[in-house]
This record gives C-alpha cells, sequence and structure tokens, in this order.
DNA sequence: CCGCCGGGTTGATGTGCGTCAATGCGCGGC
DNA sequence: GCCGCGCATTGACGCACATCAACCCGGCGG
C-alpha cells in the first residue's frame, strides 16, 4: 500500500553536485527555495567584502545542514558562505523539506523553530556589532522601533525603559547611547525631549543605519 | 493498549513553577539536568557582572526553550540567564528529553543538533569577542591549536592557514595578530619561528586567556 | 644575478568608544 | 519648602585596535 500524497522522506532525488573551493555558496539577502545540505567539506560563514571575507562569524565542516534557519524561518539568508574546500552538496526542496516538519511532533518542531529564531537573531546581533558603529546602530534601533504618530510627517518612539538598560541591549555604554541621542539631534535625525522621540526624516536615519 | 515503557510526551509531571523578575535563571557553567520551558515572561541572556547584566546577547519572550542547546549537546550552560519579568517555568527532566529526541526521524536529529551548535558556537564566539582583548583570544586560539610535543615540556603549534586567514578568524586585523605574537613571545609565552610555534608555559598562557 | 611579487612585519597615526569624575536634574520623603 | 538619591548628561582622558604606508624577505622567472 503508498500514499502518493505523502512526499518520501529527505532522500534525494537529485544526485549530489560539487562545487569548487572559492565559490560563493549563498549571500546574504537570498531567499532560499531550497536547503543546502553539505555532504563533504568546509565552508565560511559571514560577511563577504570585495576581496574575500571581510567579517568571519564561523567555520563549518560537513556533514551539516547550512543556513537552515533561514529556511525554517521563511527569512531571507542572513550571511554570505564561501567555500574554503571543495563541497560536495545535496540541495532538499524547500516544501520537502516543510513537509518533513509539519510531520514532526509540535515539541519537537518548537524546539526547532526556537533554536533558528535563536541562531538568526544572534547572527544580526553579531552582524550589526560588527560593521556598524555606535550611530548606525542606534538609527537601527529607532526605526525598528518607530511607529507613525498621528499630527505631521514623521514616525515616533518612546522609550520605555531606562536609557542604561536600552545603551546595554545595544551593547554600549550609557555615555555613549547619551552622546549619540545629542548627536543625532545636532543633525536634526531625530527631535523632542525626553522619553518622547520623533523622527523628522526617516529616509536619512535609513541610510545612516546602512542597508 | 498502553506502552509503559515510552515515556509519555513532554507533558509536565511537576505543575509549572514561578520565577520573580530579578531571579537568575541559570549561570554559565552550570551543567543542565533539566531542560526549561519559559512558559511567561521575559529573560535576558548574557554575562552577568557584579551589577546587573554586563554584557547582554539576547533578550526573549515566552513561550520559549531556554538554552535548549547546552541540554541537546550535552553540554555545561554557556550563558548567564536573568529574569526581566516574572516568569512561568515549566522543567522537563533531561532524560524526558534524550527520550523525545530519540524518536525523532534521523534527519531531524541532525538538523536539531546542527542548529544546537551554531547556536553554542556563535554564543562562545560572541563571549570571546566581547569580554576578552586581542591577546587572550590569541592565547585562547593558541591552546585549543596545541599538541603536545615530543622532546621536552611544553605544547606545540603549527600554522596551517595563512596568517591573513587566522586572524580573521579571531575578529582581528592581521597586523593585530601579528604584533600580538611579538609581544607574547617578548613575554617569553610563545617561542620559535615561522609557522611553527610551541608553549614553553601553557599555565601562563591560559591565565592570560582568562578562564 | 636581478627584479618582481606576495605575504609578513613594523611604525606612525587616527578614532571609536569605554571609563572616570563632575554636574545637572527630576522626584519622593520628611 | 528643602534635602538626598539615582538617573542622565557632559567633559576629559586613555586605550585598544584599525588603517595606511613603508619596508623586509623568501621564492621564482627572466
Amino acid at each position: 500500500m503508498n500514499l502518493p500524497t505523502v512526499p518520501p522522506p529527505l532522500s534525494p532525488q537529485v544526485p549530489p553536485s560539487v562545487m569548487p573551493a572559492g565559490s560563493v555558496v549563498l549571500r546574504r539577502g537570498q531567499t532560499c527555495d531550497e536547503v543546502l545540505h553539505v555532504r563533504r567539506g568546509r565552508v565560511q560563514v559571514g560577511l563577504l567584502g570585495e576581496e574575500g571575507m571581510a567579517h568571519q562569524l564561523a567555520t563549518i565542516d560537513g556533514p551539516f545542514w547550512l543556513e537552515a534557519s533561514a529556511t525554517l524561518l521563511h527569512q531571507p539568508h542572513a550571511v554570505d558562505a564561501l567555500a574554503e574546500t571543495a563541497l560536495e552538496i545535496e540541495r532538499v526542496p524547500a516544501a520537502v523539506f516543510a513537509a518533513e516538519l509539519q510531520a514532526l511532533p509540535p515539541v519537537s518542531r518548537e524546539l526547532l523553530l526556537d533554536l533558528a529564531r535563536a541562531q538568526r537573531q544572534q547572527t544580526e546581533v553579531a552582524i550589526s556589532r560588527l560593521s556598524k558603529d555606535a550611530d548606525a546602530r542606534c538609527a537601527q534601533w529607532l526605526l525598528q522601533q518607530a511607529e507613525p504618530r498621528r499630527e505631521g510627517e514623521g514616525l515616533g518612539v518612546t522609550l520605555r525603559e531606562r536609557k542604561r538598560a536600552i545603551a546595554a541591549q545595544l551593547g554600549m555604554a550609557p555615555e555613549t547611547f547619551s552622546r549619540v541621542l545629542r548627536h543625532l539631534r545636532e543633525r536634526q535625525l531625530i527631535a523632542g525631549t525626553g522619553r518622547q522621540i520623533w523622527l523628522p526624516n526617516p529616509q536619512a536615519l535609513r541610510e545612516l543605519a546602512g542597508a
């Protein structure tokens, strides 16, 4: 008796492909409609610059699932990946992957998603600490927190926590946070006093935040 | 028909407990014989200092599994965790967790372990970048790479990659790496020329690496 | 033998940000 | 009302590290 509607477990329909050393395996921002299982080889994960890995986050030896968290969360890739050696890769369509996921008991599924979320958030934090200065991180944070305000153009932010706590979240000393806010105010990128801030020029903030 | 040898799915035998805001939920280095499922509340993850979170890595809202990667990998916790709000926590014995894991299809299990490994490695990297200077990170790396050498006491290291690549792994500029090595040589903590290095005083290196 | 090239080293310089200390300032207690 | 306490701000300073530029040196082709 067969069950034609159920996809087979992750057996590769496609034979594993190979990539030479030095290949760019995937790029940050890419959407993923397949999951890559690296069977043999070593890949570097990080942010590519003009010349090789500008910011290296990890190097991983196969066999392993590359950037599975992106697929699990249905989000674009958070990092660039570079083949340090030649690779033997198996490509699994996202649909097959999703089906496999659905078949799991709910606890395991939740756990899997928790881990994926944790990993991605850590990656984002690491990247923003590596490649952005205090001003940029602060601008990025303000934009994330921003909500549209009624009267007039621009977005608004209300600081709900103590500033020292916010500074800690942003990975900087409270004094630095204070100075950054003053600096942004001088440059007319933020306005308002106390815990109510608004952003008269979100566009400029966005480009300060970088990407 | 019942199957008494199979543990029930993660239903709590123990009613969920509560923790007041400000509690230290777990500490780095602690071994984990249970997994904590935070049902409600918010926890900060990072490194505790004398006064609250010295280095904050993330803050997570329930429901979620706290530091599941440690349990999955049978390793001590990599971080401190602090209750930002009051928490409602369910404690699952590691044995139950392991059984659940065994029941999973192999692919999912591998995936889970991959994610756990990735998360932990990222955490370690983040911590060492936050709390150690270039000298300490370099010392730590040398100790990790070290292998016992035949003649005489001390450990040996051979640099298998280009120095610029090693520097990238350590998150520093090649020039800085060069200077650190010189500095360590001057302090007699390393010796040798070229790609062959040995460590006449591993103990001193260890305390330079800091914990 | 010489020139060149690429990786490594060294020095000079800049800068982002942490730390320390002084001051300002709201807020609750008395 | 006044005092004191804690957070926020501001200034001065220092440090760790990146960056830039020069130089060194071992290998290799001519």
